[in-house]
RNA sequence: GGCGCGGUAGCCAAGUGGUAAGGCAGAGGUCUGCAAAACCUUUAUUCGUCGGUUCGACUCCGAUCCGCGCCUCCA
C-alpha cells in the first residue's frame, strides 16, 4: 500500500502524493513567551518524523516554521519581566532552536520569526478587506466570517446554532459574531505596534500563518502541521484568511499531532508537571531518549510520559547501539547467507510498510527489534556471515535516518579515544597478569569519565555511555 | 449540550472477521575471572462491561460504564 495520511479535513486515511514531488508543508511552531515544554517537542518531533519520511519516499521539501514572536502572553510575561518583547523573546527564540537541535529535530527549509512579516501580514489583511470578509471596530480590524459559508469544515463544528449578528460582549473587544476573530489589533498603551495603513496596531494571532505559508508556499499547501488543539479556532481560521483571499483550497492534508499526558495527567502548573528538556536532562536522561519516546507512539494516539517509558526508551536505544556496535566490530565468517540477506529486506519492507501507514512508528520500531532479535540470533549460532553486515547496517542505517538515535550526545570534556585506548592496552595487559583488582580499576576509572567497556571473545569494545 | 478520541499483560503500546506484534520491567537458563553485551525459555485462554450478528469477534452492530480532548488561550 501506499503513502497514506489520516486527513483531518476528510477524517479519512488518504493516499498521498503532490503534482511534482515537492512538498509544500507548514508547521505551526513555538510562541517563545517560556521555555518549550515536552508536549510541545511531540508536535516538533511529529513533523521532523514526517519530513524525514517524505525525504526516504524520494519528495523534496520545503517546509516553513513560524515562531511566533509577538502575542498576548509574550506582552504580559515581558511586561511582568520588566524587559522589551524583543529582549524576552529572543531569550526564549533560542532555548527553542537549541533544544529542537538537542533533540535532532531538523530546521525546515524557512523558519523565521513573525515580527519579520509585518507586511505581508498587512498585505493579507488588505486583501480580506478588498474581498469584502472584514469589518473594522473600536480601530481594530476583524474578519467577518458570516462571508466565508466553508467555515468550520475542518474542526467539523456546526455554527449554525450561533446567531449571526448577536452581540458578544464578553470580549475585551467589540465583535459582531462571536464567531468573528481579530486580524489586526489597534494599538493599546503599554503594548508594542506597527504604524501601518490599516491603522497603528499590532497582527492577530491567526494571520501569522497564513500571510508566512503563502508567502514562502504559495496559494495551496500539500501539508499543514499542527497540535490538535490548534485545529479549532486557529487552523479554521487559516482556511478563512487564505481562501477568503485566493477563493481555493488553502490545504490538502491537514495532519494533527494529539497531545500528551503526564503519568496519567493533564500537563498543568498546579500539578507541576509540565518538564522541559532541560528538566528531562538534569534528571540524567539524554536528549534522544525523549526524541525516541515521543516518536514510538503513533503521532495521532495520546502519549502518556512516564519517567519509567523515559528509562525504557534509554534501555531500547541502548541495545540498538549495542547490535550496531557488535556488527561493526564483529569478525563473521567468510561468506553470505542468503536466508538472512531476504531477512533484511522483508524486514526493510515490513519497516516501510508500517512508515507509509500513516507514520505507524510503533509498528516500524517492531519490524526492527524483530530482525535484530533474528540477527543476534544468527549471529550467536555462526549463522551470520561477514557478506550479511552490509544489509544490516543498511536497515539499521535506513531506521535512524528517521528515529535519529543512535549517535550518542557526546559530552564536553570527556576522554578522548587515544587516551581511552592507552587505558584500555593497560588494562588488557594487567588482566593477562591476572592483575584483576587492577583491571577492574581501570575499568571504573574510564566508567566514571562516561566510557563502557566490555570484553568480548574478540576482545576489549568500548563505548560512550 | 455539540464534535471527536480512547479503554489490549506490571508499565508503554501494535494489530486483524479466523484465533493476541514489539519495547521495558520480572523470573529461570547459556556464556563469563568478575562485569557488560548477547541469546534462549517464561510472563494476556484474553483485548472495559453486557447483549446481538456470524461457523467463528478483540476486530462488525447496539447498549452501557470509565477516562480524555476541542467548542475561550493552549502543542
Amino acid at each position: 500500500m501506499a503513502l497514506r495520511f489520516y486527513n483531518t479535513l476528510t477524517q479519512q486515511v488518504e493516499p498521498f502524493s503532490t503534482r511534482d514531488n515537492v512538498v509544500r508543508m507548514y508547521s505551526c511552531g513555538p510562541t517563545v513567551y517560556n521555555f518549550a515544554h515536552i508536549g510541545n517537542f511531540r508536535s516538533f518531533v511529529f513533523p521532523d518524523m514526517l519530513r524525514r519520511w517524505l525525504r526516504a519516499r524520494g519528495f523534496t521539501l520545503n517546509h516553513v516554521m513560524n515562531i511566533t514572536d509577538i502575542d498576548d502572553k509574550i506582552i504580559r510575561n515581558a511586561n511582568a519581566a520588566g524587559k522589551s518583547i524583543n529582549e524576552f523573546t529572543e531569550v526564549y527564540t533560542k532555548a527553542f532552536l537549541e533544544d529542537t537541535a538537542a533533540l535532532r529535530i531538523e530546521r525546515p527549509e524557512h523558519i523565521t520569526p513573525a515580527t519579520a512579516h509585518i507586511p505581508e501580514m498587512v498585505e493579507a489583511v488588505e486583501q480580506l478587506t478588498k474581498a469584502g470578509h472584514t469589518y473594522v471596530s473600536d480601530g481594530s480590524v476583524y474578519y467577518r466570517i458570516a462571508t466565508f459559508p466553508g467555515y468550520g469544515k475542518l474542526s467539523h463544528n456546526d455554527f449554525s446554532g450561533i446567531r449571526a449578528g448577536a452581540r458578544v460582549d464578553n470580549d475585551e473587544y467589540d465583535k459582531d459574531d462571536a464567531r468573528d476573530f481579530v486580524l489586526w489589533k489597534a494599538a493599546k498603551e503599554g503594548e508594542p505596534a506597527w504604524d501601518t495603513s490599516i491603522g497603528n496596531g499590532r497582527p492577530g494571532w491567526h494571520i501569522e500563518c497564513s500571510a508566512m505559508a503563502m508567502k514562502y508556499l504559495g496559494e495551496q499547501l500539500d501539508i499543514h502541521t499542527g497540535g490538535v488543539d490548534l485545529t479549532f479556532p486557529h487552523h479554521e481560521n487559516e482556511i478563512a484568511q487564505a481562501e477568503g483571499i485566493s477563493g481555493k483550497q488553502f490545504v490538502r492534508f491537514w495532519l494533527h499531532a494529539e497531545h500528551l499526558s503526564v503519568e496519567s495527567q493533564k500537563m498543568s502548573k498546579s500539578l507541576g508537571n509540565i518538564y522541559t528538556l532541560r528538566d528531562i536532562q538534569e534528571k540524567g536522561y539524554t536528549p534522544e531518549a525523549l526524541r525516541y519516546l515521543l516518536g514510538s507512539v503513533p503521532y495521532r494516539k495520546k502519549l502518556n510520559f512516564t519517567f519509567d517509558g523515559l528509562k525504557a526508551a534509554m534501555t531500547s536505544i541502548e541495545r540498538l547501539r549495542n547490535y550496531e556496535l557488535r556488527l561493526k566490530t564483529s569478525h563473521f565468517p567468510e561468506g553470505t547467507n542468503d536466508a538472512l540477506e531476504t531477512r533484511a529486506q522483508t524486514a526493510v519492507k515490513a519497516f516501510d510498510e508500517a512508515m507509509d501507514d500513516d507514520l505507524n512508528t510503533a509498528e516500524a520500531l517492531a519490524a526492527v527489534y524483530e530482525y535484530v532479535r533474528d540477527t543476534n540470533s544468527a549471529m550467536d549460532s555462526g549463522e551470520f556471515k561477514a557478506g550479511n553486515v552490509a544489509g544490516a547496517l543498511a536497515f539499521l542505517a535506513r531506521f535512524d535516518s528517521i528515529f535519529d538515535v543512535l549517535k550518542p550526545t557526546v559530552k564536553a570534556g570527556s576522554l578522548s579515544d587515544a587516551e581511552v585506548e592507552t587505558l584500555i592496552a593497560e588494562r588488557t595487559s594487567a588482566k593477562k597478569n591476572k592483575d584483576f583488582a587492577r583491571a577492574d580499576g581501570i575499568r571504573k576509572e574510564l566508567l566514571e569519565q562516561g566510557v563502557i567497556l566490555e570484553d568480548t571473545k574478540e576482545g576489549v569494545r568500548w563505548k560512550r555511555a
